[in-house]
DNA sequence: CCTATGACGCCGG
DNA sequence: GCCGGCGCCATAG
């Protein structure tokens, strides 16, 4: 696996729970100049390693455009509002006041 | 090598 | 705010 991949994943990974993050942000704190990679490793990510918690990457408006490359099409919204979080419409719920981004790491 | 295809996002109208 | 267009870039074929 490349590089700039396993970065990726380390972030996803990084995402607190009950919390999301977006394509975008990831890939600008990775300097990867394309949010098109991000959406791609995640893409991958169950092959690679299932335990990263996916659910958790929504597109910049907080919409799981995501949630057909999950197992059913549900699935994807069933995980967060596991973690509490709210979704109507395909759409995070007061997505302003959860979005969290990588710049915040300690 | 060249084209098509995205779990994307910015910009202009 | 909603499109359409375009830039982005790894991968597949």
């Amino acid at each position: 696996m490349s590089a700039y991949q396993q970065d990726i994943y380390d972030i996803v990974r990084l995402i607190p729970k009950g919390r999301v993050t977006t394509y975008g942000r990831i890939a600008d704190y990775l300097a990867l100049g394309s949010a098109r990679m991000v959406g791609w490793a995640m893409n991958q990510s169950h092959k690679t390693d299932p335990s990263i918690p996916a659910h958790r990457v929504v597109n910049r408006k907080g919409e799981l455009t995501g949630r057909l490359h999950f197992g059913t099409p549900t699935r994807m919204q069933e995980l967060l509002e596991k973690e509490g979080i709210t979704i109507k419409n395909h759409c995070i719920v007061h997505f302003d006041q959860l979005v969290w981004s990588p710049i915040e790491i300690e």
